[in-house]
Formats: C-alpha cells, structure tokens, sequence
RNA sequence: GGCCGGGUGGCAGAGUGGUGAUGCAGAGGACUGCAAAUCCUCGUAUACCGGUUCGAUUCCGGUCCUGGCCUCCA
C-alpha cells in the first residue's frame, strides 16, 4: 500500500509521489520565540516527526525544514516587556524549544534556519515580486498586491471580499487594496532591522517561510504542514509570494494541517488563563505521556488536552512498558505490518496505537518467554515508527533516581521474610510504608518488583 | 455575514454500503496469603428528520448542536 495523505489544497486524500525519491523535501512553520513553546506548539512538530520517520523508511533521503521566527513585532514587545535584549530572548527561548522537542521524542529537523538569517533572501524575493508588479512601494512599506495574482484564495478557498465584508478589518492607509499584505515594514532606530532599498525596516511574517523553503527545498517541494489556522492568511500569502515569483505550479504539491488543542475544551488563550506550556507540563508529566495524547487522535481532528487523556496515556504507556519489562529484545524483529500500514493511511495514529495494544496483549498470552521476547521485540520495533516505548522500561516504572533504592530492596527483603514466616500483617505493613512513598510491590514468581504509582 | 470541519458506548477514539476496532473506567470470574500485573467473560454506542439502496453509522438533502479561520496565533 502506498502513502495517501489529506492535501488541503486538494481536499482529498492522494497518493503520495515524491517530485525526487532520492530526496523527499517537506517544511513545517515552526514557533516564534518569544516564550516558552506551548501544546498547540508541540503537535505539528511530533506529528511531523512521525511524518519523517515514517518517509525515511519509504525513501532513501529526506529533508525536513523547520524554521524559527526570531524577529517578529510580538518578540518586540516581549522583549520591551521583559526589559531583555531582543537577542538575549530570541537565543534563551529557542534553547527553551529545542529542549521541549527533545523531550517530546522528536528527531531534530534536517535543517532549522532562523529568519534574522535569511533577511537577505528576503529581499531578494521582496525586489523580484515588485519588478514583476506583484508588489508595490507605499510609504515606507511593501505591500503584495493581491489583486495581481490571480491564483489567490486557492488554499482556503475564501472570497476575500466577502470575508472582508464580514470582518470590518480597518484597512490601513497604506494598502492600495484592503486584501494586500505586508512583505516589509519599516522600522524605527531602536527597533531591530536592516538596510533595504526601501529603507532601514524589517520583514512582514510570511515572506520568510517563502524565501527559506526556496533556499533549503528549492522552489517546488513535496509537503509544506501547520496548523489549521495558518491555512489563512499565512499560508495563502506564502503560496502568492512564491508561485508569483517563481511562476505557478511552483512551491509545496501538498499541503497538511492539524487541528488545533484545545484546554479543558477551550481553545487556549492567555486571556482564558489557560495557556499551557510544554515546560510546564513536563514537570507533572513525562515527555513521552505528552506525546502519545497528541497522537492519541488523529492529526486533523481538534484535540483536547486534559488531566484524564493524560491520565490514560500514561495508563497505556504503562502497560506497554508492562509488556516489555524484563524480555529480551532482538532488534532484527521487525516491526508490525498493522502499524505500518495504519501510518501510511493519511497518518492514522490512533489505528496504529490500538496495534500496539493489541501486540502487548498478545505478548501478554504467549505461553513461551522466547515467543514473548519475540513479540515484545516486534512491540519496540512498531512504538519506533511513532516515537514511542523506546525507553528502558525500569527507567519508566522506576525513574532516573536510584538514590532510595538500597533501601527500597531491603524492605523487601524484611517483607519476603516477614511473608516466609506467615507474618502476614508485617509484610501488609511493609507494603503500605512503601505504597505511602508511591512505590508499588509486585510479587511474582521470579520474586519482588517495585515500581512508582 | 463568508469559508472550512465535527457530532460513534461512562470517557478517549478508529474503521466500514451488509448488525461497530482499540484503550481506560465499570461488573463478574481465574490467579494471589492479600495485592499488583495478567488472562477470561460482560455493555441492544453511530445527534435528529427525510432520500437513494435489497440494505446506511458510512452516500445525498435538511434540522439541531458544536469547533476553527476571516485580527497575532501551531
């Protein structure tokens, strides 16, 4: 079976046929950093990342472009709110980033450039479209000139005027048309910028996303992703700027969106008081949790995050490391056809995650310990296509710190002793100190195992 | 107002033109000194109303509800 994926360009769900096979070429718009990453953050990246894993088993090269905002008016005012240099905010909470996706199981993409690196590339492209007559010079700014570009809309296939209609947006003086957007806007001395032929100034959101999937992907690639909500304005204007400068039917063949978290069954806003960073997720919940919620629906379905679905990934991520505690692992096992083939299917997380559960369940019935190594191992080698349960499973069920260990042990041994002389009520009273630490006995015929509730 | 989505058991969440996965929770049982883990068994779930069809949860139309975008947003 091939690879379909949903192209919102499209609507439909298509084959995927890579433009090169030697080298599969997708971007992702990545954060602006001017605070920590939040959860609707972290769900293209993952869903990305298994997009990746799963097109570097399919094709021999792939080249995946993330790119960091890092000039932006919203890093301005964080900056001037923080009394920080720009700088200093832009580098610590890109740090900050890099560390939340580490900690989310994702590969780090192939290339990560950053726009205040590419301004150059921008202008380029900004001094292309206005000798084309795609933009136009207007005090102090440049403007694309929607109504020149005939294919706009072709991605949200809106009606800009009547969505103007409706939204009442107050037009600015400078726009010829009310739909026009911004390539370039000035700046003032104290604010970040650089030297253009249209002034000291700096660039409008989406024209660096054109220049740097120009640069790393070239100017027609396979896969360009976000979320739903930059389908408009975002990337409609990238795909104007783009296709303006390099011709039509250039750019990305397809198009994928996830659906947007929600908190508590509200979108986040900081308003609501309901913003939720990874940061600050991590210390309640492990990194891996996180990731299974967010692949625990499909990707272009909404997704509501709260304490019960993460209660329940971490239930069924326990039960899988359950499965694979104490068995031998042979990495030439491969892994399971269900999941390959639940993943090729316009990503079907959710199907591959039940295949999972059902491979646990069946490591759990085998009546040999080599058919359970075995499956067990065919259990790794499938949660890898997804990022998942590639853990140590005593690093799960006990955690990084072993200082208490020693004397975890020895009180079981005083329980195993207490329990050979049939003194039942201490080895219940030896297991109830521990259950108020959060440790949990198992007794088996191998003997005593801990782990943390 | 315009443009997109979505409504499946207590919860989460897939698939499918021919009585519907998977997990959690719940009930009963096996195992256990007791547990935990595990295994077995159990639930008349497809918003509503029409239409097409031999047959629809799936396709079409309508109604209701709901989410998103149209302003910065992943």
């Amino acid at each position: 079976m091939p690879l379909s994926l949903y192209n919102t360009l499209t609507r439909k769900k298509e084959t995927f046929t890579p433009l090169d096979p030697d080298n599969v070429r997708l971007y992702l718009c990545g954060p602006t950093v001017y605070d920590f990453a939040h959860i609707g953050n972290a769900r293209p990246s993952v869903i990305f990342d298994v997009l990746t894993r799963l097109l570097r088993c399919l094709y021999s090269e792939v080249t995946f472009v993330r790119n960091i905002t890092d000039i932006d008016d919203k890093i301005i005012k964080a900056a001037q709110e923080n009394k920080e240099k720009i700088m200093d905010l832009t580098r610590r909470t890109t740090e900050y980033y890099r560390n939340d996706m580490k900690a989310l199981g994702n590969i780090p993409p192939t290339q990560e450039p950053l726009a205040t690196e590419h301004v150059e590339e921008m202008i380029t492209m900004i001094s292309h479209l206005i000798e084309a007559g795609h933009a136009y010079e207007s005090d102090g700014h440049v403007l694309f000139s929607v109504k020149s570009f005939a294919g706009y809309g072709q991605l949200s296939r809106c009606n800009h005027d009547e969505m103007l209609a409706g939204a009442r947006v107050e037009v600015a003086p400078y726009k010829r048309d009310a739909e026009d957007f911004i390539l370039w806007k000035p700046s003032l001395p104290e604010i970040p910028g650089w030297d253009s032929p249209w002034g000291y100034g700096r660039p409008g959101w989406h024209i660096e996303c054109s220049a740097m999937a120009q640069k790393y992907l070239g100017e027609t690639f396979d896969i360009h992703g976000g979320g739903h909500d930059l389908i408009f304005p975002h990337h409609e204007n990238e795909i104007a700027q783009s296709q303006a400068c390099f011709g039509s039917g250039t750019f990305a063949k397809m198009w994928l969106h996830n659906g947007m978290v929600t908190v508590d069954g509200e979108k986040m806003s900081k308003s609501l008081g309901n913003f939720i960073t990874i940061h600050q997720l991590f210390e309640t919940t492990p990194g891996e949790v996180v990731r299974l919620v967010l692949l625990s629906s499909h990707y272009r379905q909404p997704l509501d995050w709260n304490t019960q679905v993460a209660d329940q990934a971490h239930q069924s991520l326990d039960r899988f490391y359950n499965a694979l505690r104490g068995r031998k692992i042979n990495e030439t096992v491969p892994s399971s056809e269900a999941v390959k083939l639940a993943l090729k299917d316009d990503l079907n997380t959710p199907l591959a995650i039940s295949a999972l559960h059902e491979i646990a369940t069946r490591v759990n019935k085998a009546q040999s310990d080599a058919e359970k190594d075995t499956l067990a191992s065919e259990l790794k080698a499938s949660g890898a296509w997804l990022g998942l349960l590639q853990q140590d499973p005593e690093m799960w069920f006990k955690g990084a710190d072993k200082g208490e260990e020693d004397a975890i042990l020895e009180l079981i041994d005083a329980r195993n002793k207490a329990r050979a002389a049939k003194d039942f009520s201490e080895a219940d009273r030896v297991r109830d100190e521990l259950l108020a630490k959060g440790i949990v006995l198992e007794d088996s015929s191998q003997g005593t195992s801990w782990r943390r509730e």
